[in-house]
DNA sequence: CTGAAAGCGCTAACAT
DNA sequence: ATGTTAGCGCTTTCAG
């Protein structure tokens, strides 16, 4: 475990220079920063993170808070900040919140406290000002993904123009009766998701002049199960069966298909479904969806993370996730 | 940010007692170390995690490195693990190797070792003899999930005696025509998963005095889709059609569920299906299959490394994981 | 059981 | 462009 001392040795210039030349901060010339960096690697150097943080202040190390990480939403997040931030040379501290308001309020007021991180992403979480202040008073920057936080940049998802398009690629296909499966109120804590999704798909409805009915909205929990037991009460009722069905997720979309084959219904013949995410499945159910782009979400929040930090990175202007309707095969032209 | 200095003070003892006061290590009265502790949370006192580490060689920082989180599986033993070292104390760093061969060197030679984290847990990979010594030499306990590796304590699911309880149970349901989809041999590297689940799909069928019949068994990638191409093709065949199918993973075994549905087969009067994992989408399609705990192993992974790094924690002796069969909906005797 | 003081290994003025 | 040196904020001997 060769130390900074030997490496200035074989290097034959001081530990400051090694430090600069190694760390890139200050000036070397390109010959003593070669000679170095052989140096070191012939010794197997490698810094040592805590005497490099506890001298600079800066540890390399970014804190990633998620609420459920098992979740295929999350997991692409923190999968696609975690090798942005190692392509930078950072590491990524993950705090995984699903063990309730103890955990929650000890990872804010012990672990992101101790200084072992230079900055934290947020993820999907309505942070409070306590939280957010005890943050901003270490000076560890703070970015969230998914919804808005006072005085913290956060990457959005316009979700009322991501049901909108959904909804309107359905209207556009002459479709007259279409159904919404939404979240439910216990999923509309945080950013009001449901709600706003709710009002995108009544506000295409509007736009192609056709009267809400508050029989085609059903609620769920965001799970194929959830969205199966929606859709068979939906397509099961003999009057008025929709021929369109925009549901909250894939997973829920998935559930409606399956929920519509079950019932001996054709899809999209009969019945056709668009759902958001993109996510792993929808490829092979022929799920035609409005997809985003969590690994890329991950890293664009580092990208504006490690600008404010200083690094040199073009920092992300806009602040709007995008979004982009996938047509495969589960929606057409009503039939008839 | 109230340091060390300012609690021993308004405490009216010294920084050395403040520092046993508050780690638990040394001995400090009871009383004392009230008064310490009263003092620290008023201030709002955290340690810094830098300043601890480089004066102790500990970081309360677990490295866990994963080959793809945004899989179901480790997603899941990542969050088991998060979970568990949250508990103690301790924070996680994730590393997550889905960038190839250099992304794994540096993680391995350089990230690891500047003694961000104090042991590491390696889940799925077989890590070289070099990887593991680099680790050893710095003094970093090392554990594995999923496959042996080499002077490294590692837990370990029986792949054998799963495949072979899942398949007995069909055996046991009197099916005679037994079908296999397994992984390929892309998947084969590492820790030979596909070979040797198959290998214990063959033992039960020779326990059950069936004939091996290699038109029987299809290899596929572990996903839904691929297990309905294989599905499709074993039960399309006019003649030997399988009245029994076991699939190595609930995703093939969904797919298989899906293929026989669309070829008008019955499940489970037409044909049996019984997977492996016990994913969250099995109970939906109503899958018997044989589940795995990963959050469980996470967990137990943990524990191992916490008691070789000396904290008081009773060192799992077993380090074969559970398995569990669990009879679902999708598995009856054969019909007719 | 508690205090004094010497580092832990590096970085960042400051000086040159 | 490089060297000198004083810390960074704790932990841990060693004394008492």
């Amino acid at each position: 475990m060769a130390g900074i001392e030997e490496v200035a040795q074989k290097a034959g210039v001081s530990t400051a220079t090694v430090s600069r030349a190694l760390s890139g901060r200050g000036y070397v010339s390109e010959r003593t920063r070669n000679i170095v960096q052989s140096a070191a690697s012939e010794l197997g150097y490698v810094v040592s993170s805590t005497a490099s943080g506890l001298a600079s202040g800066r540890t390399r190390n970014i804190g990633v808070v998620v609420p459920l990480l098992s979740h295929w939403y999350f997991a692409n997040v923190v999968e696609g900040a975690e090798t942005a931030l190692l392509r930078r040379g950072y590491d990524t501290t993950l705090y995984n919140l699903t063990g309730g308001e103890a955990e929650r309020r000890s990872v804010f007021t012990h672990f992101l406290l101790r200084k072992r991180v230079d900055a934290v992403i947020a993820i999907n979480l309505e942070l409070t000002a306590d939280e957010v202040s005890a943050l901003h008073d270490l000076r560890k920057p703070l970015v969230g993904i998914g919804g808005p936080i006072p005085d913290v940049p956060t990457l959005e998802l316009d979700d009322f123009q991501v049901a909108k398009l959904a909804t309107s690629h359905l209207t556009s296909l002459e479709h007259r009766r279409i159904a919404h499966i939404g979240g439910g109120r216990e999923f509309d804590v945080d950013f009001h998701l449901p709600t706003t999704r709710r009002r995108g798909y009544e506000s295409a409805l509007a736009d192609a002049g056709i009267a809400i009915d508050d029989a085609l909205v059903r609620t769920a929990d965001f799970t194929m199960k959830g969205g199966y037991v929606a859709a068979k009460q939906l397509l099961g009722s003999p009057a008025n069966r929709p021929t369109g069905i925009f549901a909250a997720s894939d997973d829920m979309a998935i559930g409606a298909i399956l929920a519509a084959r079950d019932l001996g219904l054709s899809v999209p013949n009969d019945v056709s479904v668009v759902g958001v995410d993109d996510n792993q499945q929808a490829p092979f159910f022929d799920l035609t969806t409005v997809a985003q782009f969590p690994k890329r979400q991950g890293e664009t929040a580092v990208d504006l993370l490690l600008a404010e930090l200083g690094e040199s990175i073009a920092k992300p202007t806009e602040l709007t996730l995008p979004f982009e309707l996938v047509v495969r095969g589960s929606t057409s032209r009503p039939q008839d």
